[in-house]
RNA sequence: UCCUCAGUAGCUCAAUGGUAGAGCAUUCGGCUGUUAACCGAAGGGUUCCAGGUUCGAGUCCUGGCUGAGGAGCCA
């Protein structure tokens, strides 16, 4: 028995005979001659075969398969300066274990393809070099969040995924039969996690989020990751600082670790390379003149648009820390600015190169009869906030957090278009399948 | 919800209102170092749907469906 060994270490293997479980991904034929490429999730990796140097039915199986066949294959690893990878299996033998018939052939070609093909293709399209580098990418920096937090003393309070309403209150809700009553799918764990900062002072959770806003753009998915830590007793200016050290901290880890996959989505290195702290810090007021001077029409007490933070975003090449917003385009919980109260102790992470807002978060309101007040203000149902406000009831101290789109920082970090593909199924307006 | 664009072979796309085509994929043949291999041949069509204009519609008009990009809103 010759060992199985994954394609990503046969350069360990030199000289010696393996065993390769994986699929056929493409077949080149020259007389007498064959090069199968073979994939096994770890890598590719060319075979060669010698029409005179192995039995005629050897031969014969390895010329009839077809694209995505999955199989094993023995031969022997041997260094070749021809080879992309540096090292090529010269083939022995093959065992089929499915041949995919020519009349029904795998759908995805090393062809171009169109957008609306490929998602309905998703679960065969997530087998491509490219979406492979992705997902590797996307594990990396989830695994990286959690080093991050755990490393720092944060404690991982999971939150609810039903919830009996809205956190913000103004954002669309996915509703959800509960039994008799109704419910809806989170859009943050905000509100829990100040609940959980309370017991454990630093907190972090992480899960999926769902917005049913009918939104339709290359930032938008209607179910997303995030990550949202809060911390007991941290002003605005300590959250910003969190912020950006995580943000640099899953930049630096992707670069040590993922360097082939970036090269595989042909991501400028040398952009991410500048991610380092400090970040500029602008102001809304200081952020709004920027905008102004370059020909937007945004007035004072707006929020930005897409094409606002996009102008940003231009003006540096690290994320950007956009802080103190007006209030009302804000959610009730932030705290205002003792110095102006018509402003919120908030900020936003705006990602270079126009990927967007990244992060959103700040210092949340401590007092009861304020909290209150805007509760009434923005008529939300007090009822299903009672208990949030028993966290100002019984010894409430100042306190902040964020959330942070895990899809928006993997198609940043990636350097990708859209961020259907840093998921690995995307749910958005009319996509739910596969 | 609104704006813009698109829908033709399995896929990516051509086709002035006048016989619906190419490349890839598939099948068959050729080639002993190919790199989205190449060369030759074959099969493959409800031109998104329903109406309308016209001698004649893939093409023009109306409505619908589906998708893409964007706006608003957001991470």
């Amino acid at each position: 028995m010759t060992p199985v060994v994954e394609i990503r270490r046969v350069s360990e293997h030199a000289g010696q005979e393996v065993t390769l479980q994986g699929w056929l991904y493409n077949l080149r034929e020259s007389g007498k001659l064959l090069f199968p490429l073979f994939r096994d999730g770890t890598g590719i990796i060319q075979g060669v075969m010698v029409k005179s140097a192995v039995p005629p039915e050897v031969f014969d199986s390895v010329r009839g398969l077809t694209q995505e066949s999955s199989l094993r294959v023995t031969g022997k690893v041997r260094a070749d300066k021809r080879a992309p990878g540096g090292f090529e299996l010269d083939v022995s033998n093959v065992e089929v274990l499915q041949l995919i018939p020519g009349e029904a052939p795998y759908p995805i070609t090393p062809k171009e393809h169109g957008t609306e093909f490929l998602m309905d293709h998703r679960h065969l399209w997530l087998r491509s070099t490219r979406q492979r580098a992705i997902l590797g990418v996307r594990h990396e920096i989830i695994k990286a969040v959690r080093d991050f937090f755990d490393e720092r003393g944060f404690t991982l309070v999971d939150t609810p995924i039903f919830t009996p309403s809205a956190c913000e209150g103004t954002t669309t809700l996915f509703e959800v039969n509960y039994f008799e009553d109704k419910a809806y799918l989170t859009q943050s764990g905000q509100l829990y996690n100040e609940a959980a900062a309370m017991a454990v002072g630093k907190t972090y959770c992480f899960g999926p989020t769902f917005r049913a806003e009918k939104s339709k753009t290359r930032r938008h998915l209607t179910e997303f990751w995030m990550v949202e830590p809060e911390v007991a007793f941290a002003r605005l200016e300590d959250i910003m600082t969190l912020g950006e050290e995580l943000v640099a901290f899953l930049v630096a880890r992707v670069l040590a670790k993922r360097r082939p996959e970036l090269a595989t989505l042909e991501r400028k290195i040398e952009n991410l390379e500048k991610v380092q702290p400090p970040f500029p810090r602008l102001s809304y007021d200081e952020a709004l003149k920027i905008l102004q001077g370059k020909g937007s029409e945004i007035q004072w007490g707006g929020d930005f648009g897409g094409t606002d933070e996009t102008m940003l975003s231009e003006t540096s090449e690290k994320p950007i820390l956009v802080h103190r917003y007006p209030s009302q385009v804000k959610a009730f919980y932030m705290a205002p600015d003792p110095a102006r109260p018509e402003l919120a102790l908030c900020v936003d992470m705006i990602a270079p190169e126009g990927h967007g807002e990244i992060i959103g978060g700040g210092e949340r309101l401590a007092d009861l009869a304020l909290l209150e007040q805007r509760i009434q203000q923005r008529n939300l149902p007090r009822q299903t906030f009672e208990w949030y406000l028993d966290l100002r009831r019984y010894g409430t101290v100042p306190h902040s957090g964020f959330g942070m789109g895990i899809e928006r920082v993997v198609g940043w970090i990636c350097g990708l278009e859209h961020v259907r593909e840093t998921i690995p199924f995307p749910r958005m307006l009319y996509r739910l399948t596969p």
